[in-house]
DNA sequence: ACCTCTGGCTGGATAT
DNA sequence: ATATCCAGCCAG
């Protein structure tokens, strides 16, 4: 116990259970020194498995290794009663397996039922997996109680006591102080004799002539090893060079520095570098002690740190769109830090072996100085999202750095079922007690029916408002109390409480423990986070903080829906996510409705947005008011258009708000796999459409952009392009081979490159040119401008505009005809 | 290897 | 020649 009081007062930078050995290791940092220490446990955390027997039973087993049977009560949500267990505590975890599944298996062998997941270190939150100091530590970090109640009340004063006191930890969790962290950015170079093959980090055969450190205290230097090509460096830089003779010397040191630092960072290190310098050390006779490099099922760590491979990190499809805006298209060095820094590595011509010693060490030192930006850039803001994902998710920040997020709210959840001492269903019994879905999807293939869109009013409209639901789904998840033991929960009387055009009902007996976790972090974030971080009276650096926070909820909050509908989640729940589809359906049904017998025009909606014509402000509040009554939920004015631009296609149009911003939604004009050439053109007739205000400029505007349309067309008549400009450029999201039911013109310029012995694969964004020859296709570096294809271009072009022009009412045909009677002059 | 969901548009490949 | 499917990108 007095383990646990002592580690209360670092943070949390991992965790790790060895089954072998029978302890568990906890890895903190002491935020004074900055300094990692390890706590092994081998009293506290005795492993421990449930079983559905009683303890004389369970005892009279004698299983092995088997020190105690406890008897202890928990609740299964699932089936709304308390179960009965015995815990048997081991004294060797070998004799009860040192996994779960093990476990399972050989307790099956005893004939017994493990009806429940087996719950290790984390059950009972018996250890304190959050990266913030509690109270009692080196100092007070979290805000004091009077601060807390005060927050709570800000954000809504009608709670339970229950809900108060979840509220309350959670502005205490979120608004706890930041730690500022050292850490240190790496990136090696290995000299392979032959160029072109990628040498094997498991064999580490060839030698790592350069390593490359910056760290947070200043630290910018480059290791080089003197090798017959290398030597010393001939100009000055500004990083500081070490030359040394022996390879195993230069590892050393390096071990020696990775051993200071709490936070290493690398991109790909997972893969490459933490492994290549583990076996490359082990191969020079380092002793293992020395190297303090760990190797795991799931990445690289440090032995006294943590270790973050931000090419996983940024491989993560919420932090990509989250995060950052979807800025980068490629999970490369390159292309990450050209989005996000708007400067790319080094560049070099000639493979690694044929460089000068300066390039070398350039090369290498520029790649860890990236590392070390994207760790930094806009104040650390990527360690700070590291730190706050830990703190929702309950997850250790290397966790946070290799799981997606499913794998954030399933350990979210997994932590809120054992602190309240619920069992957590096995995704076969909730499979088979709720596994089932009543509605008709509209997409072929899909499990169940999603949003509605209402078909748009094609034309100009001048004046629209546009009014959302304040994250629809997650209020649904909360109003309507859905949880996956709520929906067609066990009692009979709550079967007639049915969610709308489906068969599914409502629990109206017990409170769903999803529900109001989501429905709490839904009213943090809209009550709390969201207005601190646009709040004029706070300081910029806070500012920036409270968007960081609320960035975060949004992921969680956005994902806590998809994931009961996605197999791959352990508490896969599909009636769940059809429900809260279901429920979204009807309000957003209801509000049209609503609307419309108000006799306002309803021009378009998506999902949870409706596009109104109306010019009265009171109409606006009535219908907010009516939302938050009869539905409960929270309708807000989102955007006001000074004109909006409707075809008839869904998802696609295009407006001016009232602050001069142009929107542009779903048009091709936009998309990035588009060629620059169209691009450009398109961006013209944006910058005309942002000028008009009345139907009179709109007319103008409309002949400047028949202008801009034919001025584009003869460039592409006249050959005046770069072929760079044509180039379309589209992801391959597999490898080549994967191909198999069609052949799709990226694939064939891939195919094309791959003959050509050049390497591509999946995730390679590929650059290819419409031709007029044979496969119609051919990669940009091949292409020469001959072969283009002008008329796919042309016809490209027109149906980028069309989708614009016809809802404008502008003639195709009228460009066409006058540039194609020039074409005789 | 990794993976929250459904709805909707596009161009091009493939089947009828 | 025409309908249907595939793949990529985007909206929410």
């Amino acid at each position: 116990m007095d383990e646990h009081l002592r580690v209360e007062r670092y943070f949390l930078l991992g965790s790790a259970y060895d089954g072998k050995a029978g302890k568990a290791y906890l890895k903190f940092l002491d935020p004074e020194t900055q300094e990692v220490r390890i706590v092994y446990d081998e009293s506290g955390h005795r492993p421990y498995c449930y079983v559905k027997e009683s303890v004389e039973q369970v005892k009279s087993m004698n299983l092995p290794g088997m020190v105690d049977a406890v008897e202890e009560v928990k609740y299964d949500l699932l089936r709304d009663r308390e179960v009965k267990l015995t815990k048997i505590l081991a004294s060797d975890p070998l004799a009860i397996g040192g996994g779960a599944n093990s476990i399972r298996e050989k307790v099956k062998a005893w004939e017994a039922d493990i009806p429940y997941h087996l719950c290790y270190l984390y059950d009972m939150g018996l250890i304190p997996c959050m990266p913030y100091q509690l109270n009692g530590g080196f100092r007070e970090v979290r805000p004091d109680e009077r601060e807390i109640r005060r927050i709570v009340d800000t954000i809504f004063k009608e709670f339970s006591e229950e809900e108060r006191r979840l509220l309350s930890e959670w502005v205490s969790l979120l608004e706890a102080e930041q730690l500022r962290v050292k850490h240190l950015s790496l990136d090696i170079e290995v000299l392979s004799p032959v160029p072109t093959r990628v040498p094997s980090p498991s064999k580490a055969k060839d030698k790592v002539v350069a390593v490359s450190l910056v760290g947070s205290d200043g630290r910018k230097e480059t290791y080089l090893l003197k090798t017959g090509r290398f030597g010393f460096p001939e100009q000055r830089h500004e990083f500081d060079v070490k030359v040394f003779e022996n390879e195993a010397d230069m590892l050393r040191q390096v071990f020696e520095v990775i051993s200071k630092y709490p936070v290493v960072a690398t991109f790909n290190g997972d893969d490459f570098d933490m492994p290549y310098l583990r076996h490359r050390g082990e191969a020079l006779n380092i002793p293992k002690e020395q190297i303090p490099i760990t190797l795991g099922r799931e990445g690289a760590s440090l032995r006294h740190g943590i270790h973050i491979d931000l090419y996983k990190l940024f491989n993560n499809k919420s932090i990509q769109i989250y995060a950052f805006d979807n800025k980068y298209r490629e999970h490369t060095l390159e292309a990450i830090s050209q989005a996000l820094l708007g400067k790319g590595k080094v560049e070099i011509e000639k493979p690694i072996g044929e460089l000068t010693t300066d390039e070398l060490l350039r090369y290498s030192f520029y790649d860890a100085l990236l590392v070390h930006e994207l760790l930094t850039f806009d104040n650390e803001l990527l360690l700070k999202l590291l730190f706050v994902l830990s703190r929702i998710s309950r997850l250790p920040i290397e966790d946070v750095c290799r799981h997606g997020v499913s794998g954030w709210i399933k350990s979210l959840l997994y932590f809120e079922h054992r602190r309240r001492g619920y069992l957590i269903p096995r995704p076969d019994e909730l499979i088979e007690e709720k596994g089932v879905t009543s509605t008709k999807a509209v997409i072929e293939g899909k499990k169940y029916r999603g949003a509605i869109v209402v078909n748009p009013l094609p034309g100009v409209h001048f004046n629209v408002i546009v009014l959302d639901f304040a994250s629809l789904y997650p209020s649904v998840l909360k109003e309507w109390n859905l949880s996956y033991e709520t929906v067609r929960c066990p009692h009979l009387e709550c079967r007639d409480n049915l969610v709308p055009e489906t068969s599914h009902w409502i629990c109206r007996k017990r409170r769903g423990i999803q529900s109001e976790l989501i429905g709490c972090l839904r009213d943090i974030r809209v009550g709390w986070f969201k207005p601190r971080s646009s709040d004029p009276n706070l300081p910029q650096e806070q500012r920036r903080w409270y968007s960081v926070v609320q960035r975060a909820l949004k992921v969680f909050l956005n994902a806590a829906y998809g994931v009961f509908g996605f197999e791959g989640f352990p508490l896969y729940c599909p009636p769940v996510a059809e429900s809260t589809a279901a429920i979204a359906r009807y309000a957003f049904k209801k509000t049209i409705e609503k609307v419309r017998s108000m006799g306002i025009t309803v021009i378009y909606g998506d999902t949870d947005s409706v596009f109104l014509k109306t010019d009265k402000p009171e109409m606006i509040e009535e219908v907010v008011r009516w939302a938050k009554k009869e539905l409960k939920l929270d309708l807000e004015l989102d955007k006001r258009y000074r004109y909006i631009v409707f075809s008839t296609r869904k998802k696609n149009y295009l407006g001016v708000t009232d602050k001069g911003v142009v929107d542009v939604k779903g048009l091709t004009g936009k998309k990035r796999h588009i060629p620059k050439f169209i691009k450009e053109a398109f961006d013209e007739m944006l910058k005309e459409l942002q000028k008009v205000h009345d139907e009179e400029s709109f007319n103008k505007a409309k002949e400047r952009i028949v202008e801009i349309v034919r001025t584009w067309y003869q460039k592409l008549r006249r050959g005046e392009y770069e072929l760079e400009d044509l180039s379309f450029r589209v992801m391959l999201s597999r490898s080549v081979e994967r191909y198999t039911k069609t052949t799709p013109p990226h694939v064939k310029a891939a195919r094309k490159l791959i003959s050509r012995g050049i390497q591509v694969g999946a995730g390679d964004i590929i650059a290819y040119v419409k031709t007029r020859d044979r496969d119609g296709v051919e990669p940009l570096e091949f292409a020469r401008k001959e072969q283009v294809d002008v008329d796919k271009y042309i016809e490209y072009l027109f149906s980028t505009f069309g989708q614009v022009l016809d809802a404008l009412d502008i003639d195709t045909e009228s460009i066409i005809g006058v540039t194609s009677l020039e074409r005789f002059l």
